[in-house]
DNA sequence: AATTGCT
């Protein structure tokens, strides 16, 4: 009999095997490939679906939660489990015997410093709006529901539990691409579902696939990597896997630097299916051989025009091509960034094999839900420019909390100075930059967040990905030289469902932005001063070509006539390889913000 | 020239 990986550990913990009992099917899962796994595989962890071959492609078998009419989970379904007092209450049977104690990832969940998360009177119907695009061969068409997608039983306890009413356009996307095993390249703005669109299809790959027993001990065998720019992103992705794998005995590991690495080796020895990690501290584990990319089956890069970049782009190599990473093809791949410019996507098709490109329209983000204003503002005058504009906000709270401002500055000198000097003019202020302990960065981060220091000095480290709530005006006291690093940072406001403000201090200094600026404000229907319109004009054109990224905020480099030579440009006219995924052409931006307010934990 | 990213 072959042995998997994960039979080893749950020989002894299910020796019931699959419930045999057959149970009601609804309508929707019947003759379904493959089904939620049998309750077991809550304990019994990855692959106990795949132990049980009369489950495979046997729609009777499929999971007994559903309650007829009704469209929700029993909660007293016992199923041979040991959580007879349903999902919220951990008993403790016997099924725990011999395994760690699971932390509910749920009853921690940050409170909101203000407001209050709504769940309902979202207007799901404004996502048929949002404009979608994909290219490549053979893209399987896009789910409308979680039901569609049928990730497992204990999965869609999770998507249950994190309020997830319906896929995000993204999801709709990426799920049904991943599932069926297509490397991928997805541009899509940060808030709007990327780490769950990668993580549930991963999560449930390894639930129902069968791999190797480790070969060696001591060593981690990772099935799926999961690579982010900043440590605080890995651990942000960290969380949210862990919600998404509560239950599913798929075990999600986070590895970065700035912390004591002891800890870290613990929990890899413990056993690791999904790691995330930052580049830095992964190369180091790799040659210490604490960590096998060997087993690697699912490859993820979030941010991935930043990992691709110059500053990553080596040690990205070294660990996806010159360590002991499965090749494309053999491996799973999905890159996942906001932005996508035509170099990084040339040098990232190196990494992927026949993949799927997809292009979700900006949500909630720079176009619509942010009002982007540019002022000009000499050097000197920043400091008395920005005491303003924080009186100004200081006049704007919700609930006594003042509401949160973020700057954004280019060095960490420069953190460092502002900081110490809003401090000293009474403002309460904190920085986080890459010279902070990471103690001090999570301090400030945590400090920020709760509302207890509203106003955050930050360099790029804060720039990408990172979900904060409430961050009701960025302010770019220093302009970024990339307009992508713009697009970025204003994407930290304007966030689930809420309008947001973004300033920029614009001088002389800025001048090779202004082009760019002045194109990405137009597009997004903002006022451009006229002073930056001259500004733009006057400067030679060095900016980045942001053709398509007005809608889609990037675009599939691979119908370029450059690259594919002989093709005229055949964007939008719908060639035999394209699959428009949107009905109507229109890009909505009105109807959208009230759909974002699910949850802050989109991204 | 600057920002991330192992001791």
């Amino acid at each position: 009999m072959p042995m998997s990986w994960a039979d080893s550990v749950s020989a002894v913990e299910n020796p019931a095997g699959a419930p045999s009992k057959s149970a009601y099917v609804p309508p929707h899962l019947r003759n379904r490939p493959s089904a939620d796994p049998p309750a077991q595989a809550s304990y019994a962890g990855p692959s106990a679906l795949g132990n049980d071959h009369s489950g495979y492609g046997v729609p009777n078998v499929v999971g007994s939660r559903w309650s007829g009419q009704r469209n929700e989970y029993q909660s007293d379904y016992a199923g041979g489990g040991g959580r007879g007092g349903g999902w919220n209450g951990r008993s403790g049977g016997g099924w725990d015997r011999g395994r760690d104690r699971e932390v509910n990832p749920f009853t921690d969940d940050d409170s909101e410093p203000v407001g209050e998360q709504e769940s309902s009177g979202i207007n799901f119907d404004a996502y048929e709006d949002i404009p979608v695009e994909t290219s490549g061969d053979n893209v399987p068409p896009p789910v409308n529901t979680f039901a569609d997608i049928d990730l497992g039983q204990a999965v869609n306890e999770n998507i249950r539990r994190c309020k997830y009413v319906k896929p995000t356009p993204v999801q709709r996307h990426t799920i049904p691409i991943s599932l069926a095993g297509r490397d991928l390249m997805a541009c899509a703005q940060t808030g709007s579902g990327k780490t769950a669109a990668f993580c549930f299809p991963i999560i449930s790959g390894i639930m129902r696939g069968q791999f190797p027993r480790p070969p060696r001990p001591r060593v981690a065998f990772p099935l799926a990597l999961i690579l982010s720019p900043t440590r605080e992103l890995s651990c942000q992705i960290h969380d949210e896997a862990k919600k998404f794998s509560y239950q599913t005995g798929v075990k999600v590991v986070v590895a970065y630097g700035g912390a004591p690495i002891n800890q870290q080796l613990r929990e890899l020895e413990r056993g690791v299916h999904i790691l995330v990690a930052t580049p830095g501290r992964l190369v180091d584990l790799l040659e210490r051989a604490r960590v096998s990319l060997q087993m690697i089956r699912y490859l993820a890069l979030d941010e991935a025009d930043r990992m691709l970049d110059m500053g990553f782009e080596p040690q990205i190599r070294k660990i996806v091509q010159q360590m002991d990473m499965p090749p494309p093809g053999v491996r799973q791949t999905m890159l996942f960034s906001a932005t996508f410019p035509k170099e990084i996507q040339r040098l990232a098709s190196d990494f992927l094999s026949n993949y799927i490109f997809l292009a979700v329209g900006r949500v909630g983000s720079s176009t619509d839900l942010i009002v982007q204003r540019v002022e000009y503002v000499q050097e000197t005058d920043k400091r008395s420019h920005l005491m303003d504009l924080l009186h100004a906000q200081r006049d704007n709270s919700v609930n006594g909390k003042q509401a949160l401002t973020l700057v954004f500055v280019e060095t960490k000198k420069g953190a460092d100075a502002l900081e110490h000097w809003l401090c000293m003019n009474g403002f309460p202020a904190t920085a986080i930059h890459g010279d902070r302990t990471q103690q001090e960065r999570e301090y400030a981060l945590r400090s920020f967040k709760t509302g207890n220091t509203p106003i955050l000095v930050a360099t790029d480290v804060a720039a990408r990905g990172l979900d904060i709530p409430h961050v009701a005006h960025v302010v770019n006291f220093d302009l970024p030289n990339d307009i992508d690093d713009y697009v970025h940072r204003i994407g930290r406001t304007g966030r689930a469902g809420k309008t947001g403000l973004a300033t920029a201090f614009f001088n002389e200094n800025n001048s090779s932005l202004a082009r760019s600026l002045s194109d990405l404000m137009q597009e997004a229907n903002q006022e451009v001063p006229a002073w930056l319109s001259r500004f733009a004009a006057r400067s030679t054109y060095g900016g980045k070509n942001r053709r398509g990224g007005g809608r889609f905020g990037g675009r599939d480099f691979r119908r370029d006539s450059s690259y594919n030579r002989g093709a005229t440009d055949y964007y939008g006219g719908g060639g035999a390889n394209m699959n428009s995924g949107y009905a109507s052409g229109g890009y909505n931006t009105s109807s959208y913000g009230a759909a974002a307010g699910v949850t802050s934990a989109w991204d």
